[in-house]
DNA sequence: GTAGGGGTAATG
DNA sequence: CATTACCCCTAC
């Protein structure tokens, strides 16, 4: 696998709100493998990616031991962390404890349970010695194991709630799991360019101050090219743009910025180029920072003074555009510009069946019903729910 | 994020 | 014309 097809499939797997993206559906498709070298980045990403997916559908379920498991063998005999120990004991008890739906222990799954958990699955960690078997862990086999027997134990367990207890240690597992992984790799290759064009600003701008008596030629150098680089690249951070600032949760205040300013830098890309103007703007950046080039002048939009072409000449940044005047009167009713209208799509009966489902389970929470139903609600907003549902009451 | 009022456009 | 989906605004 290409490293940019590992950085594309790192950026979509951590996409946390792009339901459509599947890890393991990215990972074969790029033919991703088992050997595939170094990539434990990458499938650390995936493996966080499946929890966080399941949290959200609310599952804490057997898959999600696999995945925890997975994580353990993925630290490569490191130490493991609390959260992760804990996350592992909590969900199997879960996972146990789910199955003790019946009043007795006698009837039902529950014994199955303790078996093929407790039994198999953490019989093998036991032999290989895994760290996921902490003092917790154990304590909980032998209450579980009694509650087979003993019914009084049996009730006791079947009220607590372990659920919650469970969701909270995954989730604190994966808030320092992302922590560590710290920003994705699409992500630091464009600070490192950010930071060096920056640099090159600067540095251009003062030559130029300078170089006005030395060289009064017209082509001077371009060190202030904000190099975007492969046509692809580009397109992922443009894509990637809008959902960076929500959804990286080790972004600190720097990183913000640097993502703010590259957003603004790429869409300031979008809007400048149709189609023809594409491969323009792509070539002259190959002429980089090292042999001082001669300016090539792009000659967008006929400008036709090329009197200060140089630097600011080849150089794309954000033109913000006038702002809109804001409205001030309560009077004025439209807005500057408004988004075009959607195309009118009537609800099917699975959407409506879906819909109904959701406020069933989670009441009138739109985002859950659509967290939880991602394909069949794809081209809903949470206002749609909201609306489709008030239509149905009506 | 959500509720709810109310407007507009598409559709039958 | 009624219904439906979508949009906008405001308040909480």
């Amino acid at each position: 696998m290409k490293v940019m097809d590992k950085w594309v499939a790192e950026f979509f797997i951590r996409c946390q709100k792009n339901p459509r993206v599947s890890p393991t559906n990215l990972l074969s498709a790029l033919k991703f493998r088992e050997s595939a070298g170094d990539c434990s980045y990458l499938k650390k990403s995936s493996v966080l990616r499946e929890i966080s997916d399941s949290l959200i559908r609310g599952n804490v379920a057997e898959g999600t031991l696999d995945l925890l498991e997975t994580l353990e063998k993925l630290h490569r005999g490191s130490v493991l962390t609390e959260s992760h120990k804990f996350a592992y004991c909590w969900t199997a008890v879960e996972c146990t404890v789910r199955l003790m739906w019946p009043l007795s222990a006698s009837e039902g799954l529950y014994g199955d349970a303790v078996e093929r958990i407790w039994t198999k699955r953490i019989g093998v960690l036991k032999e290989r010695g895994s760290g996921l078997v902490s003092e917790e862990l154990l304590k909980w086999e032998a209450d579980l194991r009694k509650a087979v027997e003993d019914d009084e134990v049996y009730k006791r367990i079947r009220e607590s709630n372990v659920r919650y207890t469970a969701v909270c240690f995954l989730n604190q597992l994966l808030k320092e799991q992302w922590a560590v992984l710290g920003s994705c790799s699409l992500e630091s290759v464009a600070q490192r360019m950010l930071l060096k064009s920056r640099k090159a600003v600067d540095k251009g701008t003062r030559r130029l101050d300078e170089g006005e008596k030395e060289n009064g030629e017209d082509n001077r150098d371009v060190h202030g090219v904000e190099c975007p680089q492969h046509a692809a690249e580009e397109e992922e951070e443009r894509t990637m743009g809008v959902q960076e600032q929500e959804h990286e949760p080790s972004l600190d205040e720097g990183d913000k910025m640097v993502a703010r300013e590259l957003k603004d830098f790429l869409l300031e890309i979008q809007r400048q180029m149709d189609p023809s103007s594409t491969r323009q703007l792509q070539e002259p950046n190959n002429a980089n920072i090292t042999p001082p080039q001669p300016s090539r002048s792009v000659n967008r939009t006929g400008t036709s003074g090329q009197q200060q072409d140089s630097a600011s000449e080849n150089r794309v940044r954000p033109h913000l555009p006038t702002p809109e005047p804001l409205n001030v009167s309560p009077l004025k009713k439209k807005r500057a510009n408004p988004a075009p209208r959607r195309i009118k799509k009537f609800w099917t009966p699975e959407e409506v069946a879906v819909l109904r489902e959701g406020v069933k389970e989670y009441g009138k929470s739109w985002k859950e019903i659509k967290n939880a139903n991602p394909e069949v609600l794809a081209e809903r907003t949470e206002v749609d729910l909201k609306d489709k549902w008030r239509n149905l009451l009506r």
